[in-house]
DNA sequence: GCCGTTTTCGGCCCGACTGTTTTCAGTCG
């Protein structure tokens, strides 16, 4: 797993005033210096020495920012350089060289080479001899075909390019969840904090755990015009504002530094209950949901539950009061995408959803045997501080050539596994499962033979290579992965990433019941950048009556809570706690891996 | 730029794939 350049992150470090910065900020500075560093031609190891300090800055458990010069080194890939750009990042909020390499290579010419199929040296070519310095300039030079006159572009590369640009723009503006969610946390808390703030959350696409956030939608509940003024004030002063787009009594508008637009508004507390559920959407649940409320002689809108004659205000203080005036149970947000939940709320037949606290274990992580950054006891420690009965360790097999694992590396790892395990065992924590994640070859087939695969207790395979087969023979190649009887989960399905490759094509329904008949479970990966499968898949996949697995896919200690995000995807395909073998107790799991 | 020594330089994960070439550069995982 590498990082993945998003337009997002491409402002995160480019931010107007100085503020506590974040180990992601550090993180961001030093990727941008690395890609800045690539287009203009410096030393590849230079470079990659820049996107390793990165990967480890990132993924380190704690925050880096008090550290001095000494204790940064300790950090992987952090030598005196690095420490020393790290060290006035934080005092400044600026480095000095990442300030005279930008003055170099256009923003617009960086956001090119997030465009798949278009790299460093390319665009740098693109840029040298055309003047392209913007994703919509190099789209236009494609369709123009000026890019094929370049050296070393031909009709193919620039189809290719606009094939990524088109991928790019499917998510076009939008930002990860992730990025969404740590943002909102962060204004939600400012804003709380004013005075006269009664409540104050966030709505919107981010509230139903949409796989990607347009905008942030905040919510505040204030009694008084002047502790109105004070959130729409918090926020305009917020320090990741960059601009404000507009300012009026109940709605401000801005742009954050990292290029997304928060609007917040403002209502009364009689209104609240109306105003989120207004502001949660979907729009088509809002329609459908006021369509009820006509039928009940109501008017719903943000500002209240109304008598449609009198036009008097009747309860609307909480959306359960909302709800409930219209025969409905409270709809989790999850579901609010007029799928059926309206219906379902008013025969009270909503399903109990699975929740983050339903969760035993973690059945897909990475440690730094393969592609992960923290050791074994490292990733076992976090597991056990979270809670879990259970934690299987799945670092990727031998096919996977860049990861270099052998036989022996694994057979080692899983005698550190059992001894660890024995430790837990008497000690209290988290019960350890060693398996390892396949990869499933072009053909259906995995690493290792059955004899050898019998030995671990949990194998997941995924594909991760040749997305482009065509639709039956990736359907035949995820069947023969189903009927394989040691593989008992198939991990990330369609193996999209979000804004970056597309999800492969296969005949689904096909898949899903080979799934059910061979009781192989079907990953719901929490990577905010997968989400995988999507969860319109995940709802049919449930009709064939798959199990499936929520997994975080960690390749690090702070990616573990990217679980949240996998069980709002779970969530967002109506699954309850028994479709989920991962909120299983362990004997049950067990016997479910060794049927 | 980092790291670990064969300890202050020399190697750095490395192979597959694609589209462009006519032997290879760029991109990706």
């Amino acid at each position: 797993m590498r990082g993945i350049k998003t337009g997002h992150s491409l402002h995160m470090a480019t931010r107007s005033r100085h503020r506590a910065v974040s180990n992601q900020d550090v993180a961001a500075l030093l990727q941008e210096y690395a890609d800045l560093l690539a287009i203009t031609g410096g030393d590849s190891f230079r470079v990659r020495a820049y996107e390793r300090a990165a990967r480890t800055v990132e993924g380190h458990g704690t925050d880096i920012t008090g550290l001095d010069a000494k204790h940064l080194r300790e950090i992987p890939g952090v030598g005196g350089s690095i420490a020393e750009k790290i060290e006035e990042f934080v005092r400044t909020g600026r480095v000095e060289a990442v300030e005279e390499a930008r003055s170099h290579v256009p923003a617009g010419v960086r956001a090119m080479t997030a465009v798949p199929a278009l790299g460093p040296r390319k665009a740098q070519l693109i840029f040298e001899e055309l003047g392209v310095a913007s994703i919509e300039d190099l789209a236009e030079a494609a369709r123009a075909h000026r890019l094929q006159d370049l050296k070393g572009f031909g009709p193919k590369t620039e189809e290719n390019i606009l094939h990524g640009i088109q991928i790019m723009r499917a998510s076009h503006g939008r930002a990860p969840l992730d990025a969404a969610q740590e943002l909102a946390e962060d204004i939600v808390g400012a804003l709380s904090r004013t005075t006269g703030c009664e409540r104050c959350t966030y709505a919107g696409s981010l509230r139903r755990m949409r796989e990607t956030v347009g905008d942030l939608d905040i919510l505040v509940a204030a009694g008084t015009d002047e502790a109105a003024a004070r959130a729409s004030r918090a926020l305009a002063e917020h320090p990741y504002t960059a601009e404000v787009i507009a300012r009026g009594e109940t709605k401000t508008s801005v742009r954050t530094t990292r290029g997304l637009q928060v609007d917040l508004r403002v209502v009364r507390p009689d209104s609240w209950g109306a105003a989120l559920l207004y502001f949660t959407g979907s729009k088509a649940h809002n329609i459908r949901v006021r369509k009820v409320a006509l039928q009940y002689g109501l008017k719903l809108s943000e500002y209240g539950l109304f008598d449609a004659e009198t036009g008097r205000r009747t309860g609307a203080r909480t959306e359960e009061e909302v709800y409930g005036r219209l025969g409905m149970t409270w709809i989790p947000p999850t579901l609010r995408e007029d799928r059926g939940e309206v219906e379902a709320a008013m025969e009270d037949e909503l399903p109990t959803l699975v929740a983050e606290s339903d969760l035993r274990g973690d059945l897909h992580t990475h440690t730094d045997l393969t592609d992960g950054l923290a050791p074994l006891e490292d990733m076992v420690a976090a597991a056990k501080a979270l809670g879990y009965e259970y934690y299987a360790i799945t670092d990727h097999a031998p096919q996977l050539r860049m990861q270099a694992m052998t036989d022996e590396k694994i057979l080692e790892q899983r005698h550190r596994v059992k001894r660890l395990d024995a430790e837990l065992k008497r000690g209290g924590g988290p019960r350890l499962l060693h398996g390892t994640e396949l990869n499933i070859d072009l053909y259906g087939d995995v690493d290792w033979t059955g004899d050898f695969l019998a030995d671990f207790d949990l194998c997941v395979a995924s594909v991760h290579s040749h997305f482009e087969l065509g639709r039956a023979a990736t359907t035949r190649r995820l069947l023969r992965a189903c009927e394989n009887p040691y593989v008992h989960v198939i991990g990330h399905p369609t193996a999209r990433m979000l804004g970056k490759r597309s999800a492969i094509d296969a005949d689904w329904d096909t898949v899903f019941a080979a799934c059910a008949r061979t009781e192989t479970a079907l990953e719901i990966d929490a990577q905010p950048h997968r989400l995988d499968l999507p969860d319109e898949l995940v709802m049919r996949a449930k009709r064939h009556g798959v199990k499936f697995c929520v997994d975080s896919d960690a390749h690090s200690t702070p990616e573990l809570a990217h679980m949240r995000y996998g069980v709002g995807t779970a969530q967002r395909g109506w699954l309850t706690p028994d479709d989920v073998i991962n909120t299983w107790p362990l004997r049950r799991l067990r016997a479910f891996l060794r049927r």
